[in-house]
DNA sequence: TCTATTTTGTATCAATCGATACAAAATAGA
DNA sequence: TCTATTTTGTATCGATTGATACAAAATAGA
C-alpha cells in the first residue's frame, strides 16, 4: 500500500549510534548524518521528526543494542565469576581491538549534556539503572555461591563496581598509559571482596 | 604604549572556563562567548586567534586555577587522610552547593572529543597526570605514617583512586539516585586499605 | 601635543546549521 | 490499470556558525 523503505530502521539506528557515539550529538552535523545514514535529510526527518528525535531514538537502541547485549553475554553469564571478570576485561580489548577508544554513548551523553532535557535524562537513567541491576545480579548469584562475604552490601558493591566502570570508560578516551586500561580492569577485579577462588579468576 | 585591556586575561579565561565546563566545547557558541567574556568577536580572537585557542587556554587555566587549588588544598593537605577523604567528599557536597553538578571540565572534554587534536590531548594528560601523581603523593605519605600496608603498591592504586574519582564525577551529572553521591563518595575512602585509624576518619 | 601601538566595536563575511515545501518514486489494494 | 499511501530526493529556507576587514578608541612615550 506504499513504497517500501530503502533501509530498516535498525540499520539506520546503527549508522547514527556510531555517529553520535563517536562524535557526541553538538558536535554531530545533519551533513554528516546523511552521508553515514545514506538517505537525505527530508527521509530522515520523516522518520524521527528532529535531530534530537533521532538522539532520543538512538540512545534506546544503543541500551537495546549493545547494553543489554554485554549485560547478557558477560554478567547474565552461567558461571557468574569469570562473566563479571570478563565484563571488566571486555573494555580494553574492545580498545584494542577497535583501536578507536569509543567509551560507552550513555557516559558520553550524561558528560556532554549538563542541562539535557527529560527525554535524554530518562533514558540515561534506564540505561544506567540496568547496568546497576545487573551488576547487582551477577553480585548475588556470587553470593549465594558463598564467592562473597555473606555480610557484603551488595548494593552498595554494585554501585562502586558501577563507578569504577564509569571511570574505567572515562579512561579508554584518555590514553593516559601511566598504567595501561588493562591493568587498570585487573585491579578492579583484584579488590572485589572474593572470599574464595573456586572458579576461573586465577 | 598602548590602549590598556578592559578585562585582564584571568577575568576572561574564568569566564570561559565556566562556560565550556558548563556546556561543553561545541555546544558553545561565539555570541554566547561574547556575553559571557563581555567582549566582542574581534576582541577575543585577537586574544587567543580562534575559538580553539580559547578553550585550550581555558583547559590549561582550569589545571592551574582548580586542580591545582584542588590538590593543594586537599590532597596535599598536613593531614594527609583527613585531606584525602574531604577531596572526595567535596565532589557530593560542590553538586549540592552549586546545585548544578558541572564534573570536571578535563573529563567532560576527554568524553567529548575522542578525536581531540594533539593540544588538548597534551592538557588532558597534564592535568590528569597531575591528579595521579597527588594522589600517589597522599598515599606514599600515609604509608609513611604506618596508616597504609606496608606492601602496598601505591600506584596501582593511586590510579584506581583516579578510577573511581573519574567515575564519582560521572556520577555527579547523572542524578542517578539509587545511592546518593555522598554514598559513593563515602564507599570510596570506606574501602581504602587503611591499616589502622590514629587520625581524623572514623 | 603628536605619534606609534594596542585594544575594542561596527558591520559583515561565506559556510553551515537544523529544518521544510514540494514533487517524483514506488508500492499495495481496488 | 488506476488510485491511495508512504517514502524519498531536489531545492532551499532563515538562522546561526566561526571568523575577519576596517576604523574608532585609548593609552605611553617623544
Amino acid at each position: 500500500m506504499a513504497r517500501p523503505r530503502q533501509q530498516d530502521t535498525k540499520q539506520l539506528l546503527d549508522a547514527a549510534t556510531q555517529l553520535f557515539w563517536r562524535q557526541g550529538y553538538a558536535a554531530t552535523g545533519t551533513r554528516e548524518i546523511e552521508l553515514a545514514l545514506g538517505l537525505k535529510s527530508p527521509a530522515i526527518y520523516h522518520r524521527f521528526h528532529s535531530k534530537h528525535g533521532l538522539f532520543c531514538a538512538s540512545l534506546r537502541h544503543y541500551i537495546e543494542s549493545v547494553i543489554d547485549w554485554r549485560i547478557r553475554h558477560y554478567l547474565d553469564a552461567e558461571d557468574a565469576l569469570t562473566g563479571l571478570c570478563a565484563f571488566f576485561e571486555s573494555i580494553p580489548q574492545n580498545a584494542k581491538r577497535f583501536q578507536q577508544p569509543s567509551s560507552c554513548l550513555l557516559v558520553n551523553t550524561s558528560l556532554e549534556r549538563a542541562s539535557a532535557d527529560e527525554e535524554i535524562q530518562a533514558c540515561l537513567h534506564e540505561g544506567t539503572h540496568k547496568i546497576f541491576l545487573a551488576l547487582r545480579s551477577n553480585l548475588l548469584r556470587l553470593q549465594a555461591q558463598h564467592l562473597l562475604a555473606p555480610n557484603a552490601e551488595i548494593d552498595q558493591l554494585a554501585d562502586n563496581l558501577q563507578l569504577q566502570l564509569f571511570g574505567l570508560l572515562v579512561s579508554s578516551r584518555l590514553n593516559n598509559e601511566h598504567h595501561s586500561l588493562a591493568d587498570k580492569a585487573r585491579h578492579i577485579i583484584a579488590t572485589l571482596p572474593i572470599t574464595a577462588t573456586t572458579g576461573a579468576n586465577e
